[in-house]
DNA sequence: CAATCTTATGGTTAAATTGACCACAAGTAT
DNA sequence: ATACTTGTGGTCAATTTAACCATAAGATTG
């Protein structure tokens, strides 16, 4: 144990560690019609020729790996500027057989709305598939979704972003349906209202739903600023 | 963008990524007078031979790296059986200046008094330092500390996880004092009492403190299975 | 031994939040 | 005109929280 230092403390100069690679796979969750969804791509090489996994790719020399991330995002999506978080290490030998590939999660919340999005899956096979209703993927990406479903049902509650998945301008019962479809529960509609205004962290707009066959709601915004403000003064959010 | 399937989705068999390596670094957190306080070692080569930083080291072939995390943890503190989880990856290019070296971030959370970890101790050069007053660390070591303690803090709210860096047997106050130390609030003695009890997933021994010069308060227990029936049932662990 | 000090433990009370409802408003569709 | 759908605002009881207060159980001190 004398010579713990070495194994311990520094950084090796010949040695290196006995990873071969590491790869970026991202999970991209998007909501429609009041269904959580996630974006997969079909492989093109080798054996899993054809199944389905998570978009990804690896990182470049001098290219920190958010940067990493963000380019690879926006190469199959067409998004910039997109809520991006890193999940974590998945890091088993033979999560990948032939050779040994470590991947870095990351998961996005984008909207699916958007013109440059459908601009850019039109030229790829990328396609949306049911949180619900996810196929055997290839690698270990079945357990990367189920983790990064895991861990957005978390964040959702501790911090207000989950309005990275609605339109820019959206009502308050959207809001609330996309909360019962992450979270998988049944909410009340005037409780929902009441908590999440009480909050005051929504811009209310001088704006209404369009072409509804309903009354039409008043559309609402978040607003990045008054939650900065808040937060600053000791709000922490919570649902 | 029409070759984006081989950026995007495949593994590359030639070409590889550009990093050279991944090494893992753990921050050790631990309890004692009150106070929150980390481990760390001096290194041992180099430029920076003599500065700080946080224990770490290198993955092996065949080796998860949940296992070389606790592999690392136990060589250092001679503890298994630790609590311990995966931060992130920290992956600026230029984090170590000679060349590209990724970190995996873990924490731990271990108990103070325990007599293996006191004889791994004396071996070392390690030493602990209090949370508020870190030194000037090796590399981007500071940036893996800030996020560990903001992720303990978010962590330790949602799961009971405290406990962990608590002897086996503790007083209510002694776990009061760890949340105002962790969360950096004060607390109500009589308010927490109520809240934790009222969740029963406290065992109440028949024992109480020993050697204090003041009415002895009675020692509870932590008890893995109680709070697993309770999650099953839906309670959700929350301060 | 009485006074004093410290922490343990168990209340009380008002305020705030939550959950389960109800009722009516404001539109669309028939 | 009527029915139907969603929006919006409200009530009320139950629960939780925050801010206290009071007493108990020891140890320490003069």
């Amino acid at each position: 144990m004398s010579n713990q230092k070495n194994d311990i403390e520094s950084v090796p100069i010949i040695e290196g560690s006995a990873i071969d690679d590491i790869s970026i796979d991202c999970v991209i969750f998007g909501f429609s019609n009041g269904i959580l969804e996630v974006l997969l791509v079909q492989h093109g090489e080798g054996d899993s020729k054809g199944e389905w996994g998570l978009p990804g790719g690896w990182i470049k020399k001098d290219e920190s790996i958010d940067n990493a991330a963000n380019r690879l995002l926006e190469e199959l999506t067409g998004l910039d500027n997109v809520f991006l978080e890193q999940l974590k290490v998945f890091g088993d030998p033979n999560r990948v057989s032939f050779r040994r590939v470590l991947t870095i999660g990351y998961y996005a919340l984008i909207k699916r709305e958007d013109d440059k999005l459908k601009a850019s899956l039109v030229l790829t096979d990328a396609k949306w598939f049911k949180i619900k209703n996810i196929p055997n993927l290839i690698f270990d990406h079945n357990e990367i979704i189920n983790y990064s479903l895991k861990h957005l049902r978390n964040r959702v509650r501790q911090a207000p972003i989950g309005f990275n998945l609605l339109p820019e301008k959206f009502t308050l019962l959207q809001l609330m349906k996309l909360y019962e479809e992450i979270l998988d529960v049944e909410m009340d509609k005037s409780n929902f209202r009441r908590k999440i205004l009480h909050m005051k962290l929504l811009k209310p707009l001088d704006e209404r739903q369009q072409d509804v066959s309903h009354r039409a709601a008043k559309l609402y915004q978040f607003d990045q600023e008054i939650y900065d403000l808040l937060t600053q003064k000791g709000f922490n959010f919570e649902f």
